[in-house]
DNA sequence: TGAGAGGGAA
DNA sequence: CTAGATCCCTCTCA
């Protein structure tokens, strides 16, 4: 047995995979990790990383391999790999593309195997069975018409991930060309890392365009490769995004960006529902129903003109209504655009049976390398609760308990202190509740923003926040959803929603843009000491070390106001 | 025809 | 688990 005490990395026979984050090799091993595992917990000493069937089915059709990945993980490790580890990886690689899914001349679509074996089973398993039309010999079966997406699904639930080889049908042509100059006559060109993925994407699919989704982080340009898996592709291209902002965003990018104009791209909206050879839709959209229990009245959008390409944006809010009509258009080429594979509620395996398995991610260091990302220094701070409040906490419900921590008042203080600290610099501060930020906006005389905002009240001002006229600016949940917020490189979170790990990164991401070398932006977060806001916090934190943030902890004394940093 | 308010959904 | 924001529809008013 070797023990390598330097290295950071120590696999355990449960498949959790522990993270020393001191180690002067953390970073090129988070980089290692990623590209198989998936982030569990990051709190301050070790984050907790875990092996599963599907991040490596996931790392398999990125093309690592089962001795690649074995030959990262004793590369950090400090111990000896457990043997039953070893299997895994193994035996879960090996799975991918043990079947494949292929067209015949006739248009017939047959799944193949080497191993008769699991042929055998597959026929033998009821939910298989049922989308299954005859078995043509040992090693073939014929799919069902139409049934392509469900028995992929089928099979993932049962542990066999499907190599989809059966190609795709063709969509109406489109002219698209990406511009040297954009409109607004800036040089332009893809990113190297943005043409890889482009490239990727398009060169793995049989018969050319591929389905798969790439990840990126936040501020990585997802919407500029989308655009170069266009170019590629040139055929009528919808593309579904989160909200109207983003869609918008869409819109502008491909007029200023490519040679498309108005007349090529439509809007489909709740206010206007334009279908032209590029269109841009939302997700709510599509999952509109006039009851409970009607049908989706939006949904035939799929097929109401002949798309080459289907892009999903933002592909780990795909709502689950949207699966069942991917699973019904199996032949038309996908992309998936997104942060993070994880979802809320669990349907990874769904993204990866009916959108397609991760094609390409980029490590964190080579975007900061390149300088694309902004450094930012995140801060937790931790802050007791007064002695005044500290009954009414014991005594409150779970629910009671979670705002009396969010809304405790010695976060004021601490606030004051930053405000103090940062006093050139332009503060965003955001906040769950309108009326904690009501007060905070009493006591730092500073303007309030919350969804009843009008817009024009809105514009004005941001426009204010941008010349300089407004240093400081308190916003609610409007910051999450909000892409034109304005550029500040300090945020202080006052208090966040219920763990959802998109938010922080989201409120990061958004507002904290690339800056000049040397210069960091700074974001604050701040928790009411060993309460539910404690708890929840260490959760959305989950997603932003997924994007390479890391967080430093200072625990506050309440009485003096001194910081102690851990 | 468009703006704006109100309500339901997830 | 909440509270808050968004999106989409429908209705009303000019």
């Amino acid at each position: 047995m070797v023990y390598k005490p330097e290295n950071p990395v120590i696999v355990q026979s449960d498949r959790s995979i522990l993270l020393e984050t001191n180690s002067p090799e953390f970073e090129s091993a988070r980089d290692a990790l990623a590209s198989f595992a998936e982030l569990i917990k990051s709190p301050e000493h070790y984050h907790t990383y875990r092996i599963s069937p599907l991040s490596l089915w996931n790392a398999a059709s990125a093309g690592l391999n089962a001795e690649g990945i074995i030959q990262k993980l004793e590369t950090y490790s400090k111990y000896d790999i457990p043997q039953n580890i070893l299997q895994d990886v193994r035996d879960y690689v090996a799975r991918y593309g043990r079947l494949k899914m292929i067209k015949e001349e006739s248009g017939d679509l047959i799944l193949v195997s080497d191993d008769e074996f699991l042929i055998t089973e597959i026929t033998h398993n009821r939910m298989v069975q049922q989308l299954i039309e005859v078995q043509l010999d040992k090693r073939r079966v014929q799919v069902k018409h139409g049934m392509r997406g469900r028995i992929k699904q089928a099979l993932i639930k049962i542990g066999y991930p499907v190599e989809d080889l059966a190609g795709y049908i063709e969509g109406d042509p489109l002219d698209l060309r990406v511009r040297e100059i954009t409109v607004a006559e800036r040089p332009f060109a893809l990113r190297e890392y943005q043409r890889d993925a482009v490239e990727v994407f398009y060169a793995q699919g049989s018969s050319h365009g591929g389905s798969g989704v790439l990840v990126l982080p936040c501020g990585a340009g997802k919407t500029i490769i989308g655009i170069g898996v266009m170019e590629k592709v040139r055929q009528h291209t919808l593309i579904l995004a989160t909200n109207i902002t983003a869609l918008r965003q869409w819109r502008d990018e491909l007029k200023d960006k490519t040679s498309l104009t108005d007349k090529d791209i439509g809007e489909y909206s709740g206010e206007v529902k334009d279908i032209r050879p590029v269109t841009i839709t939302t997700y709510q959209i599509l999952t509109y129903r006039k009851k409970k229990d009607d049908e989706f009245v939006h949904m035939e959008l799929f097929n109401l003109q002949n798309w080459g390409l289907i892009v999903y944006d933002e592909v780990h809010l795909l709502p689950a209504p949207v699966f069942r009509a991917v699973a019904d258009i199996q032949g038309k080429r996908r992309l998936g655009l997104t942060a993070t594979l994880v979802r809320e509620d669990g349907k990874e395996d769904d993204v990866f049976s009916l959108i397609g398995p991760k094609k390409y991610d980029v490590p964190w260091k080579v975007l900061e390398k390149q300088g694309w990302i902004a450094k930012a220094l995140c801060t937790e701070i931790r802050i007791p609760l007064p002695e005044a409040k500290r009954l009414e906490y014991a005594v409150a419900d779970a629910k009671a308990k979670f705002r009396i921590a969010s809304e405790n008042p010695a976060k004021f203080t601490v606030v004051r202190n930053l405000i103090e600290q940062h006093s050139d610099d332009n503060i965003l501060i955001i906040g769950q509740y309108i009326n904690q930020l009501q007060l905070l906006a009493e006591q730092f005389d500073a303007p309030i923003i919350t969804g009843k905002t009008p817009n024009k009240d809105r514009e004005r001002i941001y426009g204010d926040f941008k010349n300089g006229v407004l240093k400081r600016l308190i916003v609610s949940k409007v910051a999450n959803f909000a892409i034109d917020l304005p550029d500040a490189n300090v945020a202080i979170q006052v208090s966040g929603t219920f763990g959802s790990r998109q938010e922080e990164a989201q409120r990061l991401g958004r507002i904290l843009r690339p800056k000049s070398e040397g210069n960091f932006a700074h974001f604050y977060s701040l928790v009411t000491k060993d309460t539910k806001d404690q708890e929840f916090a260490a959760n959305r934190q989950l997603f932003l070390t997924e994007q390479g943030y890391r967080y430093k902890i200072i625990i506050e004394n309440s009485e003096k106001g001194d910081n102690t940093p851990v």
